[in-house]
DNA sequence: ACTATACGAAACGTATCGTTTCGTTTCGTA
DNA sequence: TACGAAACGAAACGATACGTTTCGTATAGT
């Protein structure tokens, strides 16, 4: 649409083919196979008006699939562990579905060499998935449950990083129950270790008394 | 060479010069602006030499960089979380090193589309780790650290998943002490579960002390 | 009606893929 | 020492995809 509105209004038409397709077109052929020629062909649409709107495939991608990833469900359900099961075994379906499994490699990948994108990724994804969690562990430590709050990107990887293993690497995991598994032992393991993960204090050997500290790997994030 | 020993034998220096130059062209531009015709030119090599070798870019990022991944100390500290920490930790650096980092990404997201990829990334790196956490968990089982030994795939991924995770997306996580960090949530949830992560056990609600048992949660796997 | 913009279709130039063809070089074998 | 098979570097191939641009047409506001 022009800054002062005039001369024709995109269509929505346009938009909803696209995005529809895109996830038809995901799911058949995955990312690889993804390509703006071909979804456009097979959406009724010309290249031009699908490039007015996402400057990439990367992004056609992220509005089509990642961008959905955040959604979870808020309840309460009075136990740390119900929480995060609840949350984690949600995020897990939806990046279960055929589109996500089949979208998510390839757009994890174009992410590391896109920074732009990477910080949208992190405001529609990552933000409000650590919100949640950080509302989660405020109620764990409210309720007694846990004694301080522990750091919350941590924590998220420790949930969503096997989660992502699971679907990205040959290991051999079972699919049944890989959520609540996973949750079942980072909360043991937040609970037994309460207090050393808060964030700022990465370790302090008060009970483990064998365990070098050892050093930590050099700096990703570039 | 041909099969019966006759012809011209490949040279070991095109094997060398294309491996340590497409560990040169990762580390500089990524996997995204790896191509095979740029690592000929580089190298000093024709196509053909390369193909005759590798059949896909996919195979060269293998040869060169992950095939690799597989190493790892077999101390035995004598400690179970001291034994995960160190292998946890020669892992991440490992992997943070710049061209792993820069070339993982794309070549786990060409994983998920070539199975035959896929099973030598097995072959070559999943099943060496998982055989040493396996040794890891029977010492710990030897010695009385835990009762049962958790399903090894499982433990692969609540280990190496977060790196991942950390390496590969934008969670902000810190990478001080990552590893370390990792062991000790897992090893703590590990001990204080123990048994219910054995194979073929799913969960067994029976010694969960302040937890409540919750259900078993729904499944994933759409 | 006038103007500005979106539309589908099509072609553009650049880049990479994996393959193939050149003429040459290097080895094992006869 | 001569022969033949296969590797070598260089170069070109057709196919595909990217992201851009140019067409003529359609559709809104003013």
């Amino acid at each position: 649409m022009s800054p002062d509105g005039r001369g024709r209004p995109r269509s929505s038409r346009v938009d909803e083919a696209v995005l529809r397709t895109a996830r038809e077109l995901l799911a058949e052929v995955g990312y690889g196979g993804f390509s703006v020629d071909r979804l456009a062909a097979r959406a009724g649409v010309g290249k031009a008006a699908v490039y007015r709107r996402w400057s990439s495939r990367a992004e056609i991608v992220f509005a089509a699939v990642v961008s959905g990833l955040h959604a979870g469900p808020p309840e309460d359900t009075g136990s740390l562990r119900d929480d995060l099961e609840r949350q984690l075994t949600a995020f897990a379906g939806a990046v279960s579905e055929p589109v996500a499994r089949r979208a998510l490699p390839g757009f994890i990948a174009d992410l590391t060499d896109d920074p732009a994108l990477a910080a949208r990724f992190a405001s529609a994804v990552t933000e409000p998935v650590q919100a949640r969690l950080a509302a989660v562990l405020d109620r764990a430590v409210a309720r007694g449950e846990l004694r301080a709050r522990p750091d919350v990107p941590m924590l998220h990887s420790l949930l969503v990083g096997p989660l992502m293993a699971h679907l990205l690497l040959p290991f051999g995991t079972e699919a049944e129950g890989f959520a609540s598994r996973v949750v079942a032992v980072v909360v043991a393991g937040l609970k037994s270790q309460d207090g050393a993960l808060s964030p700022s204090v990465p370790e302090t050997p008060t009970s483990c008394p064998s365990a070098r500290p050892g050093r930590g790997g050099s700096e990703p994030r570039a």
